[in-house]
DNA sequence: CAATCTGGTCAAAAAAACTTGAACAAACAC
DNA sequence: GTGTTTGTTCAAGTTTTTTTGACCAGATTG
């Protein structure tokens, strides 16, 4: 088998180790929980495991699925800045390497996938809003407005509470909270 | 109009009144946010706009969909206390409410849907630890642990998260958080 | 008891999401 | 230029999720 060439670092084995199989399926988890998909899980946690940069081609034959899927899903990974790319001087193809910062993993993911939803929410709750305008049902529309009222309300604390997530989840390893200036909403 | 039997408030108009629709749009968005089926966000949707408690077959009827869709919907609306029982002396059927607590719904979620995947997540972590004890080649197994040392506070940080989420979602109207104890993670 | 009304269950249908791979474009080497 | 290598795109195929609706069981009524 003239395929065993195990003489550079820079090549890392075709089959995976038993723990990194396992681990990528915590990140294939994690994955599922945020509505990510599974190609996604599996691509990052093998940048995860692994000890040196992979090339498009490493990850494509070592997960074993296809090149659209790969392409894909790093690109997902670049836009959330979840995978960084690594330059290799001599080489034609890109090589990625995974980013390890919790804080700027979730915040890209915030600033990608959540925070548009939120916003457009905005906009929606103002439509509903000048559609509430229109009921002519006196006791009805003041309902309605009520209700719009806590919807709002709801709205506020969320973005409130993005801060919030990135300064716990960003934190030092000793991070304590203390001290976050008191703005009233 | 004979249809106009404004005398029972205990009974809504069929149709949707327009801001109606537009609201349980917000609440099919938001439920597809979180992973939520658009059945159950509607149905929430739906009581959410309600001024009087629904009964099942109002909202099959009201919205347009299944019995089957109504029933695992309300169950899992249950489920995360997002909906309530109200009970109706004269009448056989349920009646519905919808859990307007923002902090209730939101634990209700955390504690059904989240927690969950949070534990299963600690023992998976286990278990690539107990690979990675198998890995025979030093540098390897060094790297592996640091790597799995990173998951770990990972998982640790998000823990942390839960409560201060509860906190900042559950506030009063005016919410301010200053002073939250500062415990050091 | 038979007839009715409730709401739950689950196999099958429908819809949505994901993955694949062939076709394509860009960059490079010769 | 021609022939490779590298990576993207997208229509079609596959898998997963959601919805449907017929059937069931329990409770209530006459």
């Amino acid at each position: 088998m003239p395929t065993e060439s195990q003489f550079a670092t820079t090549k890392p084995q075709s089959p995976l180790a038993p723990w990194e199989s396992a681990a990528i399926e915590v990140f294939v988890c994690a994955a599922g929980l945020i509505g990510l998909p599974r190609s996604i899980g599996e691509i990052y946690g093998l940048l995860y495991c692994s000890a040196v940069p992979l090339a498009f081609d490493d990850m494509q034959e070592i997960l074993g699925i296809s090149r659209g899927s790969v392409s894909q899903g790093l690109k997902l990974l670049r836009q959330l800045g979840a995978v960084k790319l690594h330059y290799v001087p001599g080489s034609r193809c890109d090589y990625f390497v995974p980013e390890l910062s919790m804080k700027r993993l979730v915040g890209g993911f915030i600033k990608d996938q959540f925070r548009p939803h939120l916003e457009s929410g905005e906009s929606r709750l103002d439509h509903v809003e000048r559609l509430i305008a229109e009921e002519p049902d006196d006791l009805r529309r003041r309902h309605a407005m009520d209700r719009l009222g806590t919807l709002r309300s709801w709205q506020k604390r969320t973005e409130k509470l993005v801060p919030v997530v990135t300064a716990v989840l960003g934190g030092s390893g000793l991070l304590n909270l203390k001290e976050r200036k008191s703005e009233v909403i």
